[in-house]
RNA sequence: CGGGGCGUGGCGCAGCCUGGUAGCGCGCUUGUUUUGGGUACAAGAGGCCCCCGGUUCGAAUCCGGGCGCCCCGACCA
């Protein structure tokens, strides 16, 4: 169904409310993408959800593509889960606990290694049954002290994990492997530049782990890392371990781990210093919780095998305010293609002009749901300062001036270029 | 969890110190105007001044208690 903005619940704003600090919040509250409902917790307004299932969409892609299988686990989860594994004592304040009518202990999920390995555990028995890598993409809480920064520090968000389970370390290891790729693979298509840098465990465990940043002036880790990380193609990679071995053998670090002999020895010409935004971190932590959970499969000389476990996770939603904090200027938001709530604005300079109308219509019709009509009767520019606001890729301008030669100017947001073209051309580049 | 700040129309704010008819800009509605970078003029609508209690003839304003939100730090995907 083709959007107008005339009809179409997408409130902008002019003034920056006052409790936004950072760009990417005030970005998304002036591009009417979310609305703070509480501290941390967030609705998504239409053209913000529409971002958030794009996200989504790619992220579903690549994890499927690495074999990983989809399911969906519930939000809430019981205290006896987490009491298996030690952590409902050791989770703290950041667990949000709730009883229902019968005074049951229940629990807001903060992530699921324990939810999925009792699922595993109740459907899996024999090592025939393994490796499996199972993921949802499931909204999470956290209580976070001080919610901040927007969706970059929410305690509602949006989450992808992946939790991986093998038969020894070598499995284990591979599952961890694939899901690098996976993940600079998901990072490359929504267009960003993101770097794996190794990292601590925190409270998964484990002791293998990286770190994914997206690079942003606004970042709240600082960054060091090999200039070779810019220039890599994850999408054109085809063997898994030597991918591995290539991105593990660059230098990059956060600066809690950063190694001044490794530093050191790199060229001062690809010496990259910079901050970063955590968009996702990968974990492998063998059997802390097959064996603390005493899920085991029968192995093929009859003994107990505890699965080797690893978790994945990329914060969806905290993607939508990273991605802004890299990607916007003074005039807005400055969306990749891939995600873009619109790939395309069509904005009509005269409505009400019976060619203009024409014209916009017919584009509209062509490029269909995911193109939107800025049809409302406000002058020019006030339409094109909400279109760079919003950040579509192009914007197709449709005004008297050129409508008589059959033509329309094409602005690509990125780069600030414009194009006079005929109508046909115009269509083709956006479709490109 | 320590420190600081803020709650007044949809948004941004002033008024509070020194108690006395609730204001400004933007937005919204209607009309006119303008028509390629948030246009101009005019007329309107819209407020339990966060909540509860106290002081007072009288409280947005003073006092007490709550609640909410933000910022800095520690913490954290």
């Amino acid at each position: 169904m083709p959007m107008r903005l005339s009809q179409s619940l997408i409130p902008t704003l002019k003034e920056t409310p006052a409790e936004a600090q950072i760009v990417s919040h005030r970005l998304m509250l002036r591009a009417g993408l979310v609305r703070q409902m509480a501290s941390g917790i967030y609705a998504w307004l239409p053209a913000g959800l529409r971002v958030l299932a794009k996200i989504e969409q790619i992220v579903r892609e690549e994890q499927n593509a690495a074999g990983a299988q989809e399911l969906l686990m519930p939000t809430i989860q019981s205290a006896d889960l987490w009491r298996e594994s030690g952590r409902y004592d050791a989770y703290g304040k950041e667990m949000l606990r709730i009883t229902d009518r019968h005074d049951r202990e229940l629990l807001f999920g903060p992530t699921n290694e324990e939810m999925i390995t009792a699922i595993l555990r109740d459907a899996t028995k024999s090592y025939r049954d393994l490796p499996q890598i199972l993921y949802h993409i499931q909204w999470k809480f956290r209580d976070e002290v001080r919610p901040r920064f927007g969706v970059l520090r929410g305690r509602e968000f949006l989450m992808k994990d992946a939790y991986s389970f093998d038969l020894d370390y070598t499995g284990a290891l591979l599952a961890y492997k694939k899901m690098m790729l996976a993940y600079m693979r998901t990072f490359q298509r929504i267009g960003v530049v993101a770097i794996p840098m190794r990292a601590d465990t925190g409270q998964i465990g484990g002791d293998l782990s990286h770190e994914f940043h997206i690079l942003a002036p606004t970042g709240e880790s600082g960054v060091f890392y090999d200039a070779a990380f810019e220039t890599g193609n994850a999408a054109a990679a085809t063997n898994v371990e030597a991918f591995y071995e290539q991105m593990t053998s660059i230098y990059a670090a956060t600066d809690e781990k950063h190694d001044q002999a490794a530093w050191a020895a790199i060229p001062d010409a690809r010496k990259r210093e910079g901050r970063g935004i955590e968009i996702g971190q990968i974990f492998y932590f063998g059997t802390k919780y097959s064996e603390a959970m005493n899920f085991a499969v029968t192995g093929p000389d009859g003994a107990k095998i505890f699965p080797e476990m690893g978790s994945y996770g990329i914060g969806v939603s905290r993607l939508v305010g990273a991605i802004i904090e890299a990607r916007h200027d003074e005039a807005g938001i400055i969306w990749p293609d891939a995600i873009a709530p619109f790939r395309a604005a069509i904005l009509n300079l005269r409505q009400g002009d019976a060619l203009t109308d024409q014209i916009c219509a017919e584009l509209h019709n062509t490029l269909g749901a995911d193109c939107l009509y800025d049809d409302r009767a406000e002058r020019a520019g006030a339409k094109f300062a909400e279109a760079d606001l919003m950040g579509h890729p192009w914007q197709i301008i449709v005004g008297p001036r050129g409508a008589a030669n059959g033509q329309v100017e094409l602005k690509r947001r990125a780069t600030g270029e414009r194009f006079e073209l005929a109508i046909a051309e115009a269509l083709a580049k956006v479709q490109a």
